[in-house]
DNA sequence: GTTATTGCAAAGAATTTGCATAATC
DNA sequence: GATTATGCAAATTCTTTGCAATAAC
């Protein structure tokens, strides 16, 4: 579940933090948090996968990266926390970023129902990363 | 990870699969498969909630309800496949209907990066459900 | 020195799976 | 009668948390 953003967060400079942000904005791949967590490791060896969950809200809070929550089952992360749009492949998850095109001009004076309260909306594309494109070329849609 | 929607499905008709469906299609609150669960229970006591995740993927694949994967954690299900949008509470996850409002148009013909190729869209309206609703104004954005 | 942060390991939540039994066609 | 579907329990996957030790300010 998501909460609410909090008001203060108190923040320390710390090596682990610095790594895993800069190990995220090395890559333009969206990675996991494990993936995150392989790439930092590599750097730090000693660092521990919770301390990248933790370390990834807390960029996350700041504004320093963005968490991407619109996959099924893993938590993404992007590095740029600029807005822009994304893709994301619809076998195995993974986002890709869409530059050029712009979010839809959306209303959002809409009813909705069951007493929803609407404040905003989220936006993004489907399609095949290059690997899931190949295996549906080969498979035809098998798997 | 998704799966690439397969080709034949062997359907027997089961009393589960039956209560699950009239179930789901009785309410308008989208609810996981856990809810499901406890609502099909009452009829069928000895229903396993491995059953329940099942029939749900097999109804999702044969059409007749929809898969709700736009939340962070747990997937949600919708007993009307007719095409509509919808509302995420950006605080517990919960969806809504959003029946008045229509897609915005998209131009799918964008170029992607990374290699990835666009074939569709997604797009739901966020906010926050009555009950949060309420939490928020009594605690002020704390929690 | 105080307090945030870490590493570690264990707990949690959501979902999937193996397998013998039961039900459907 | 053959085979799909079920119940049950155990296994997986992803994420969170408690706590003593450590590091930042």
């Amino acid at each position: 579940l998501e909460t609410f953003s909090t008001i203060a967060i108190p923040q320390r400079q710390t090596r682990q933090r610095q790594v895993i942000l800069e190990e995220l904005r090395a890559v333009t791949s969206h990675p996991s948090a494990s993936e995150i967590y392989e790439m930092a490791r590599k750097r730090l060896p000693r660092l521990s996968l919770g301390t990248v969950y933790r370390d990834l809200d807390q960029l996350t809070e700041a504004g320093e990266i963005l968490r991407l929550t619109g996959n099924g089952r893993q938590t993404r992360y992007d590095g740029n926390a600029a807005p822009h749009l994304h893709v994301r492949c619809i076998h195995c998850g993974r986002i890709g970023d869409v530059n050029g095109a712009t979010m839809p001009k959306t209303d959002l004076d809409v009813q909705a129902a069951d007493g929803f309260h609407i404040l905003g909306c989220e936006f993004q594309f489907t399609g095949l990363c290059p690997d899931c494109a190949d295996i549906e070329h080969l498979g035809d849609g098998q798997n």
